[in-house]
DNA sequence: GATTATCTGTGAGATGTCTCACAGCATGAG
DNA sequence: CTCATGCTGTGAGACATCTCACAGATAATC
């Protein structure tokens, strides 16, 4: 390696948005709890009541609300059909967003199934570079070569791409998704990957993961 | 839904260290990059080299590297062994930690494939309630009926547990776990855990990973 | 209609994390 | 040996997020 001159200034992070990013998370959360709620019966919550389901707190749960504008009635709490709805602009889920998954292997398998017809994340196509994998249909999703991404992602407005390739390629595929045009990026490679400003990459990295679990655990004894 | 008492509070979230959470999952990364630099034939590096490998800034890594009081060398930079060396110290990585998956279905079959024989990482265990898993051993890994879960976790001195059953079902085996005695647990399923103060739960939620991903894509235009 | 209980909305401060700038020093060159 | 270079170590401040406490509001009750 040999040294070269420092270009790691912050880059992409200012990822600026009115809503802090763990309180989106939080809000696919409360989505979640909130609909099994309403099949349950439920027409309305308390903050409380919310903050036990996602074990967080009160006024965690107040905060987030408020802060996508959200108001509650004392004594009555919140309207959950309401909130559902709410959250649901908030997180674009009343229109489609369609999907590209790139790498069609162990894990990009199972992956696909878990979120087959999950309204509203639909996945358009996906892409692999053997030979054999391309041309089937797994869970309603064609599969193409990786040469025809500009093209397919145009066509079917592919807003969202999912690398499951070998880390080694996770950059490559990367560069070619932006290319193509995807506005974001989920990541299962245990490598960061470089974005143009502004483009928002989640990781998923379960080697990571394990990683601070046992340190904590130790930690605990 | 019946209205209850706030019983929220800031419980299990004071969870102290000296190192910062989000330093452990850097030093992680860390970890693997440098393996690979040593791999190519790299004995000492310069912390805006990690940074651009790891994708984030030199002042980072260098706050990052202090923290663990690990020293480099002005003109020098860091050596690349030791620092391994270093790392693994604090991740516990010198000793083995043993592991337990409950739930052997779509996910937790390549996630066992996955860590399978990654040192120091050992997967000692995996437990189904399903008749049919039990008795079988998939990767090196024996799966045992759930309620034999206390006496294997205790016998091969298991720390962490993986839980990759329905989300309807984890609470219950989180309690399961603690129970048997595991110390920090690594959670699929798309709900929070409760668990008893200073036990350490990390979540993969890819539900509210691609939300957020959808998010700020949509965002982005 | 007045009273009360209790839940929401939110300012202000606490906490945790990241960024910046630069002093100090080890190293290689002369 | 001395000097100049350029990288590290770190204080101090910026920033993001969470927590707390309570004012104010509203629905239920009488
Ligand atoms: N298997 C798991 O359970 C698991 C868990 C967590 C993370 N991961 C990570 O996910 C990634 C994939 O793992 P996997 O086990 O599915 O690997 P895999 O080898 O089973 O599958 C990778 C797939 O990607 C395709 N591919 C390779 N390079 C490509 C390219 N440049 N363009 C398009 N397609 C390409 C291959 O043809 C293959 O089908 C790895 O980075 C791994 O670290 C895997
Ligand atoms: N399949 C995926 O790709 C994927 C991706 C992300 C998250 N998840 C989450 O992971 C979890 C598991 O998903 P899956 O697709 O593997 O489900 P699955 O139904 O294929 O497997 C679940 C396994 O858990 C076992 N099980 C159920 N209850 C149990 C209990 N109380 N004790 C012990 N074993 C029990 C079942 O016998 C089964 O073998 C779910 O919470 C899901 O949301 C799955």
């Amino acid at each position: 390696m040999r040294p070269f001159t420092d270009m790691t200034r912050a880059a992409q992070l200012p990822q600026r948005s009115v809503i802090p990013v763990n309180t989106i998370g939080r809000l696919s959360l409360y989505r979640r709890l909130l609909s099994d709620q309403l099949a349950t019966g439920a027409r309305q919550v308390f903050s409380h009541q919310l903050a036990a389901l996602a074990v967080t707190t009160a006024p965690q749960v107040r905060r987030d609300l408020m802060t996508i504008g959200f108001s509650g009635s004392p004594r009555r709490g919140y309207a959950i059909a309401d909130l559902v709805t709410a959250i649901d602009d908030v997180l674009v889920r009343s229109v489609e967003t369609a999907v590209a998954l790139v790498g069609v292997g162990n894990l990009g398998r199972p992956v696909l199934a878990y979120y087959a017809n999950r309204q509203p994340i639909r996945f358009a196509a996906a892409f692999d570079r053997a030979p054999e994998k391309t041309g089937r249909v797994l869970h309603g999703c064609r599969c193409y070569a990786s040469d025809q991404m500009t093209e397919v992602v145009a066509r079917e407005q592919i807003h969202v791409g999912v690398i499951a390739v070998p880390a080694a390629e996770a950059q490559a595929v990367c560069d070619q998704l932006v290319l193509a045009g995807v506005k974001g990026i989920l990541n299962f490679a245990p490598v960061r990957l470089r974005v143009p400003a502004g483009l928002h990459v989640e990781n998923v990295d379960l080697m990571m993961a394990l990683d601070r679990v046992a340190y904590f655990a130790h930690e605990h004894r």
